[in-house]
DNA sequence: ATTTTAATACGAACATACTCGTATCTTATT
DNA sequence: AATAAGATACGAGTATGTTCGTATTAAAAT
């Protein structure tokens, strides 16, 4: 059973991408260089050549209509981060979601978060 | 500024050791190997490599007083979950613990998974 | 038209992870 | 003591990820 394509858990450095990506919305090789120089020392064409490959594994769609290229993401920040959750949850808390959750709360949530989580408990409450 | 000891990334491979060492407690390369190919299909050797090379970024301990060496985790599965989580919530959540719990949430919880939470919560909070 | 600029494509080098066969060493059995 | 069994150590092959230099191509400026 191979891996769908909207569920590829993208690397270190293409999470890194996907990151400016959901901030920026589509943008360049150099809109993209130009931001993540601000953090990493990165060359211009390690940045392209991570993008072919992310385009190689439909991570990414693109313009190509322009000589400069436009990369856009292919999956929501939402779904990408659902797809490493439960890639976490059957690898290290096997496979149960609120243990996980659970050690997510003992280490560090602030009082404003936890009235938000007890919302949203609520409404999932309700839902059922 | 280096990684500390203590929270070493596993890889993949590692993790399913260490998962076996958590729920087996202390045990040697063969009964480890033993419980592995239960799923997978892994020569003994590979799975002694993998525990050497864990035993050099110092994730395992290991008893050399016999000859077939015994290991055991040298982390809790509570602090390598932490961990695991410390590392995800940076790269893919900003930073924010309480966006991944929801996230998490978002996807699927069972009823007594609820209330188990929102139980946990009223302790977290009483405790600030 | 020629030159300069700026983009993509390609390939190679390096690092890490994973896998396993073979060599070596230690203990037990005969 | 000699042999067999069972353990670790080592090294090499493969796969994937990351980095970047160079080549090539396309557009803009002169």
């Amino acid at each position: 059973m191979s891996r769908d394509k909207s569920d590829i858990k993208p690397t270190e450095a293409e999470l890194t991408l996907l990151n400016i990506l959901w901030k920026m919305g589509p943008a360049t090789v150099r809109q993209i260089h130009e931001c993540v120089s601000q953090t990493q020392k990165t060359g211009y064409t390690t940045v392209l050549k991570i993008l072919q490959i992310m385009h190689e594994k439909a991570l990414v769609i693109r313009d190509e209509s322009n000589r400069a290229h436009v990369y856009a993401p292919a999956n929501s920040e939402m779904v990408t981060q659902s797809s490493l959750l439960k890639d976490l949850v059957s690898k290290a808390f096997g496979g149960s979601t609120s243990k996980l959750v659970m050690r997510a709360l003992d280490n560090s949530t602030s009082k404003e978060d936890i009235e938000d989580i007890r919302q949203l408990l609520n409404e999932l409450e309700q839902q059922s």
